[in-house]
DNA sequence: CTATAATCGTGTCAGAATTACACCATTTGG
DNA sequence: CCAAATGGTGTAATTCTGACACGATTATAG
């Protein structure tokens, strides 16, 4: 807290919030283009400005909503981004969040004219202001966050099989995990439930669905999901 | 980013920065008495406002050397707190960082004519703001930093003994730890290297120095020091 | 000078956790 | 009804973790 009488500069405050989503078996992010200089044409972080009276965690979520249409979405603070250079136009500090949306949710494109896509992010397309440090960011607390705490299930919807899970788990960390060892451990850390339904593939048995137990989060977080 | 052209809020922004010490057998933390309402007389974090072309990380360095007088210290971003109305003056968002000064560094009082003071966690004075909160969350994130990477040796000075470097584990994780296993894991883990100089200290056989090796803290970063 | 008390440094073993690995049963679609 | 894809299951070898004790060294007090 501030002791000296120095007048304090008043930056603009924007929070950005790095959305992702599965699909296609890819990991994407939502990016929007920028219709005016700087960066014109190139893709950009949803974000805004921080209004009055708003926390930061409501302005992401007030973010997350005007983009997705969305509520009731894991979001979490990632990191703020302060360089007096990183916007040409003059100072302004984001606070990053990053939010996961669960794969069914059918995410609007936005509800404004501005253009918005989904893009993954290892062929992400030109990236507006320092976007792309942030975007790498939020993929490494992602990652890391991913073996110690329960957050994957974030990406699936409500009801899911045991495979769809091993899947996410393997597209966002990027390496193949052995179908036993996988079920065994997220089994034994009793963070979700078999529903007692059973999905229907395409071909072979069908495949018991389980929901993620809420309540399990605050136990998690100790251990290790996947050393 | 923001799209939308609505005139931003411009709140004012400050960073505070939580300094971690060891001394007395005791995790201790520097704090600023207040001289003036708001919360007069009680004891703030540190912090000061972030100036014109001034990176987060360089205000947050600046303050740190203000107080302390010291340079060339560990310090990372911790989370940035911004609810409306944690600063009954008006909007203040606070970019939180923490420190760990070496126990040998001396830090100076303070340059200026405000009374601070190092205070153990476990035995706070009052606090102004939401400075508690901050300090908690400083805490919590430096214990769980303790397990995962080689943040401990920062709090040491440039040699140390494994004594030392266990009783310092010792102190801020809250338990003790048994010698045995915390040498195996430490040498393991390649951290630290003998520097083939001994300590004499008061009674007993002379024990080893070490010093830290900076470049292996990426390697560790990925596995746990104490599981 | 000697006795005492504090500290340094070291190894093993049991139990737990982790990894690697293969096959049969079920279901759908051709 | 046959083929192809997927779901579900167990074990053995290895590695990791945690518990545990004592002899050697040095400073200090008497």
């Amino acid at each position: 807290m501030p002791r000296n009488r120095a007048a304090p500069e008043r930056p603009a405050l924007t929070v950005d919030v790095v959305i992702f989503r599965l699909a296609d078996e890819r990991l994407e992010t939502l990016l929007v283009r920028r219709g005016f200089p700087p960066f014109k044409g190139r893709w950009a972080i949803p974000g805004g400005f921080v209004h009055k009276n708003e926390s930061l965690d409501a302005a992401a979520r007030r973010e997350l909503k005007e983009e997705t249409g969305l509520e009731g979405i894991y979001l979490e603070q990632l990191y703020t981004f302060g360089d007096p250079k990183r916007d040409p136009r003059g100072r302004v500090v984001t606070v990053a969040y990053f939010a996961l949306i669960p794969g069914t949710a059918a995410a609007r494109a936005g509800d404004d004219a501005a253009e918005v896509g989904w893009y993954p992010l290892i062929k992400l397309p030109e990236i507006a202001f320092d976007h792309k440090n942030i975007l790498q960011y939020a993929l490494r607390r992602l990652r890391y966050k991913l073996e110690y705490s329960a957050i994957g299930f974030q990406l699936l919807p409500s009801e899911f099989t045991l495979a769809e899970l091993q899947a996410a788990y393997e597209i966002i960390l990027g390496e193949p995990l052995d179908k036993r060892n996988f079920r065994r451990r997220i089994l034994e850390a009793d963070v979700i439930e078999a529903t007692g339904d059973y999905r229907s593939g395409t071909v072979g048995p069908r495949a018991a669905l389980y929901r993620y137990r809420p309540d399990a989060v605050a136990e998690v977080k100790a251990r290790r999901l996947f050393p």
